[in-house]
This record gives structure tokens, C-alpha cells and sequence, in this order.
RNA sequence: GCGGUCGUAGUGUAGUGGUUAGCACAAGAGUUUGUGGAACUCUUAGGGGGAGUUCGAAUCUCCUCGACCGCCCCA
């Protein structure tokens, strides 16, 4: 503990103050909204999952699952995981409750938090939030390019600047351990010119090479054999339907014959989201691709699905750097300010007559200080306030006091909500 | 897991070995106790934590925790 006197959220975890929850809200409302038209149904999965779920689904040689879990113990001796990510819990689902069954293909979408233990960073944090979308029990490469539709409208109708797609395929059973062997082989003969980390992807995980961003590994990058060549017939197809599609739908994309994912199991197409504006973040702001093989793995039946996820501080860091708005506060438009204990009653029940009428009025009934509170008024930018004292309140009558000019008149307490109403419009 | 920068009231900052640790904003109370947006007064509240050096540490050293930024990897 950091100060034995104060308690401080843990590294890398951050509240999600009332200031930034326009930004939140935002972005769900555009994702709901988006997932509705497209008819896909929103999921829920519980955050803890058993370890092996993710170890089997994402790999166990993958960074994610070897150093980046959040892995815990129960007393029953189960061992569980909180979710690095949403996909292996939500095919899990679909393999229990039988989604199989339901009219394929199967659309579905989530919202809410992950945990990876990694070192914070920028745009990198140990909880954050993801949302994304999933179809199960459709190959067609329609659907690939469908996905990368969704996530390009959602960054769209979020007003995100400079926008691009990048995209490549991995292959799938048949093309890439060819393809791996042949990259081997080939790194091989280069072996002395590599950098050190290359050394260590070439042993682990070949395809990870191409990932590399150190210099001296670019020209051994450029001339090293390349998946798009070595694609099967069907994997060949497939990519390049999606592209003719993208093509179609006017998407900006780019091949990244480079592009390679840190979860094993994509086949065929992956593709990456980045906004390259000013302020520059290089981290993708969503990711995803196909994953053929998945369901199959978790022990289901063999059903083709394809989907991404998006990293939703990412976002929020990029509106606020782009000076994007998040969703509109609902404005202050009536005060009610009281004086004495029987207007504070009165008040209490006047409130109500408003809440039933389904107008907003603010209050500050701790204050007991007329200034105080039309202060507050004031800052809120109410446009009138009404002004219950104790005079008032045996009068049965309430001042209404146009914030703007100053001007005030009394009215009756029980006509106060539609004179109000009225005066609003 | 490895490297770099940093850590003073709620926020933003000043102060480089001895100061009542200063300022601004914010918050709260008030300036004829029933009238806001100005001004003024007052109040709340501070050197991440722990050790060490020293007569004396916010200031120097070490450890630790945390934040930010890279690497790795990923959303």
C-alpha cells in the first residue's frame, strides 16, 4: 500500500468520474444504436471465467494468457480467471445455451470491462473497458467485411478523424503452417541479422517477426516470403471477396501484409482500426477478424464466426484529443429554493409535483441561506427560480424568478407546475 | 518482466537544506440574519509512504508505492 493512512484504486485501475461519463454514455449510445439496426442481441457474461477457457481459446503460448491474466483460486480449489477479453467466454455461451440452435447466423454484442495484468501505458490500462460484436454460423466473407462496416460507422458517428482500416489474412489450417515453415526457413538463413527479440519471436511465435518495428528488421521484413502469396485457393477467395467488398462499401483500408494478432485463434481475415490525427495514437482502436476454428476448439460443433472488439479509454482519450463531444447533460432549467423549516416541507412535497410531471427543477435543500442558494441556481444556469419562504409557504403561493431579467411574480402553489411548464416552451 | 521521467491542499503550481511551506482556481461561511452572476473578509485543506544523512530535510541518499512515457504485447 502506497500510504498506510489512504486507500488508492490499484495500478493501473481508474475511476470513471460523473465528468467523463458523457463520454461513456456516448459512445454506448452510438454502439447500442448501431447493434440495433444491425440486429445484433446485447450479451452479458460473467467477468470471472475458468482459467482453462481462456488458456484453450486464446492460447496458451500467447502473452495474454502467459504473464497478462488476472488468475485467482476459489476455496473449492476451482481455478478462474478474470477475462482478458470477451470472445472465449461468449463462445462458451453460445456452446451452453444451445445458440446453435437459434436462426443462424447469430449476431451478438457486449459492453463492459476486461482485465489484463500488463504495465499501464498510454491508452494500456489493467481494467478497461471493450465493447464488440460477434456472428456465429456464417463463413461468408460478407461478414467479414460487414464487422469491419460496424466498427468503421461507430468511429464514424463518433466523429473520430482520419479513420483507417488496416487488414491482412493469417490463413487458416491448410496455408499457414506451410506458410510457417517456409518463414522459418527463411529466418533462418537470417538469423544473424535479426534483432534479439526476433530471435526470441522466431522460437515462439514466427509470425510475430513480421510484427517487429526495430529498423535493422525491415529490410529482412520486406524480402521475407509473405502469407498473401501462400494463401490456399480458399483462403485466397475469401481475402479477396472481403477486400472487393470494402472496396464496394468505400471503406479506406490498407493491406498490412505485417499485421499478425497476439491471439491464436484468427484464421483467415484480421484487421486492425487506427486513427492517425494529431496527437497521434498508434494503438489500434479496435481489432478482430475471423475465427473459424473457436467454437470447435471449446468443444462445440464446428461453426464458423468472426468478430472484433474495441477499446473504449482509447476512444474516450481520442474524442477528448479531437474535441469531441460526449453525450449532452441535461440542462438546469428551474431552481426551487426554500427558506424555513415549513417552506423546506413544502418544498419536499412541491418537488415531487414536479418529478410527477416529469419537469426537472434542482434544489439545494441543505442550504438554508437564500443567496447560497441562488447561487447555486445561478451556476447550475437555471432560467427561473422559485423561491419558497415561510411567508409564501402560509400564503400557498410561490415567487417565480426569472433568472435572466430579474423580473419575479407570485403565483399559487398548486398552478406553479403548469406556469412553469408553460413558461419553458 | 525491462528502461526513462516524475510525485507539494480537490485542481494547477511556487519554493533547491533552517520560511508560520506561498500563490491561483475550486469548495464552504460571511460582508444590514429573504434575493445570484462583481468585490472584499474569513475557513477548510498539502510535500505518496518508509528509512537514512544532518543540529535541522519538501529540498540530499536509498528503498517502496503510484502516475506518465517507451520496450514487450495488446483494445
Amino acid at each position: 500500500m502506497a500510504n498506510k493512512n489512504k486507500f488508492q484504486s490499484v495500478t493501473g485501475m481508474h475511476d470513471i468520474l460523473p465528468e467523463d461519463q458523457k463520454y461513456y454514455r456516448k459512445i454506448y449510445d452510438v454502439v447500442s444504436n448501431i447493434a440495433e439496426f444491425y440486429g445484433f442481441g446485447k450479451i452479458d457474461t460473467p467477468i470471472v471465467e475458468e482459467t482453462e477457457l481462456f488458456a484453450k481459446g486464446i492460447g496458451l503460448a500467447t502473452d495474454v494468457v502467459k504473464k497478462e491474466m488476472y488468475n485467482l483460486k476459489t476455496k473449492g480449489d476451482d481455478s478462474l480467471s478474470l477475462r482478458p477479453e470477451w470472445t472465449a467466454g461468449i463462445v462458451r455461451s453460445y456452446i451452453e445455451n444451445g445458440m446453435h440452435s437459434l436462426p443462424q447466423p447469430l449476431k451478438l454484442w457486449y459492453f463492459g470491462p476486461c482485465y489484463r495484468y500488463e504495465r499501464p501505458q498510454a491508452g494500456r490500462y489493467r481494467q478497461f473497458w471493450q465493447f464488440g460484436f460477434e456472428i456465429f454460423g456464417e463463413s461468408s466473407s460478407v461478414i467479414d467485411a460487414q464487422i469491419i462496416q460496424i466498427f468503421y460507422n461507430i468511429f464514424k458517428e463518433l466523429k473520430l478523424k482520419d479513420l483507417i482500416i488496416e487488414i491482412n489474412s493469417v490463413g487458416d489450417s491448410n496455408c499457414r503452417p506451410y506458410y510457417k515453415k517456409l518463414l522459418s526457413s527463411y529466418l533462418k538463413s537470417r538469423e544473424s541479422s535479426i534483432c534479439p527479440d526476433c530471435k526470441r519471436r522466431f522460437k515462439e511465435n514466427v509470425l510475430r517477426v513480421l510484427d517487429c518495428k526495430e529498423e535493422k528488421c525491415q529490410p529482412i521484413k520486406t524480402e521475407a516470403p509473405q502469407i498473401l502469396d501462400h494463401l490456399c485457393d480458399e483462403c485466397h477467395s475469401h481475402f479477396k471477396e472481403v477486400l472487393e467488398f470494402l472496396d464496394e462499401i468505400e471503406l479506406p483500408y490498407t493491406l498490412n501484409p505485417y499485421l499478425v494478432r497476439g491471439l491464436d485463434y484468427y484464421t483467415k481475415t484480421v484487421f486492425e482500426l487506427f486513427s492517425e490525427s494529431e496527437g497521434g495514437c498508434k494503438n489500434a482502436l479496435a481489432g478482430g477478424g475471423r475465427y473459424d476454428k473457436l467454437v470447435k476448439l471449446l468443444r462445440g460443433r464446428d461453426t464458423p464466426a468472426c468478430g472484433a472488439a474495441a477499446g473504449t479509454e482509447r476512444i474516450v482519450s481520442l474524442m477528448k484529443a479531437q474535441d469531441i463531444e460526449g453525450a449532452k447533460e441535461p440542462e438546469t432549467q428551474i431552481f426551487l429554493a426554500q427558506l424555513g423549516s415549513m417552506a423546506k416541507r413544502k418544498g419536499l412535497w412541491l418537488l415531487e409535483e414536479f418529478r410527477k410531471s416529469k419537469v426537472r427543477v434542482a434544489e439545494s435543500f441543505g442550504k438554508n441561506s437564500l443567496k447560497a442558494q441562488l447561487n447555486r441556481a445561478d451556476k447550475l444556469g437555471a432560467k427561473y427560480t422559485l423561491i419558497l419562504g415561510q411567508k409564501e409557504a402560509l400564503d400557498g403561493v410561490v415567487i417565480v424568478r426569472n433568472m435572466k431579467t430579474g423580473k419575479q411574480d407570485v403565483v399559487k402553489i398548486d398552478e406553479v407546475v403548469a406556469i412553469v411548464k408553460k413558461r419553458l416552451k
